[in-house]
DNA sequence: TCGATAGTTCCATGGTTATAGAATAGTCTA
DNA sequence: TAGACTATTCTATAACCATGGAACTATCGA
């Protein structure tokens, strides 16, 4: 991976409102079993992941915690995606969300 | 730590040139005994660390990898200064530079 | 104390980003 | 198929960012 995708990975870390987003899919789809969530990142709406994993209805549960436009979280949603850090799939008429943890691991590595 | 914070710390590695001058530093300081630099990392004049650690005349020696202004190069230290990245120190006309190993443990920790 | 060297600060500018309202498009259900 | 619902895209705007030239400050050595 060339230096210029991890500086656009922590381009989409770099605003706090997407920040904070990214972390509520992080946490409520990739916490251990049992482990507690912090209340920043807590979705109100219980995450159900089931069989497939992910967030399923994650922009809404997201827009619900947040006080910015549906529109401007769906710009963000779109920089987290084009930043590699997420991936999202249609399921109907809304969206199931995961986070790429091969990403997770090349910042990890990059930092070593 | 807050998630401000994590945000200040993302965005100042969100420049790709910002990034570098931060790798170059974190590379030739950080790195351990004998441990190879990847080409793009590596300041072309030698760093001798000395006894105190950091990178003596880094200013001046990241300056002389990089096609940018000093002007330019001097913000981007003030930067990484204001995110925690880094520290600089005086000596004589010169900065010695460190990287800050606890933010770097706190954005692995971050991200665990 | 003068000149050289190292780095900062001031200022201007072109480009990018975060934000939201309105219009639009896809999908479900009755 | 009409209406409701979910999310995207278009458009506009104010704020912020990256960059460099010029002037400045601090320190060193002669």
């Amino acid at each position: 991976m060339e230096l210029s995708n991890y500086s656009k990975i922590f381009k989409a870390l770099s605003n706090e409102q997407r920040l904070k987003i990214f972390m509520m899919i992080y946490k409520n789809c990739c916490s251990p079993e049992g482990a507690k969530i912090g209340s920043e990142f807590l979705l109100k709406e219980e995450s159900c992941c089931g069989i497939k994993g992910g967030i399923d209805r994650a922009f809404s549960k997201i827009c619900d915690c947040m006080s910015l436009s549906r529109s401007t979280i769906s710009h963000h949603f779109k920089e987290l995606q084009n930043a590699g850090l997420i991936t999202c799939e249609r399921e109907g008429q809304t969206y199931r969300c995961w986070v790429n943890k091969e990403a997770i691991s090349a910042i990890r590595e990059f930092l070593e």
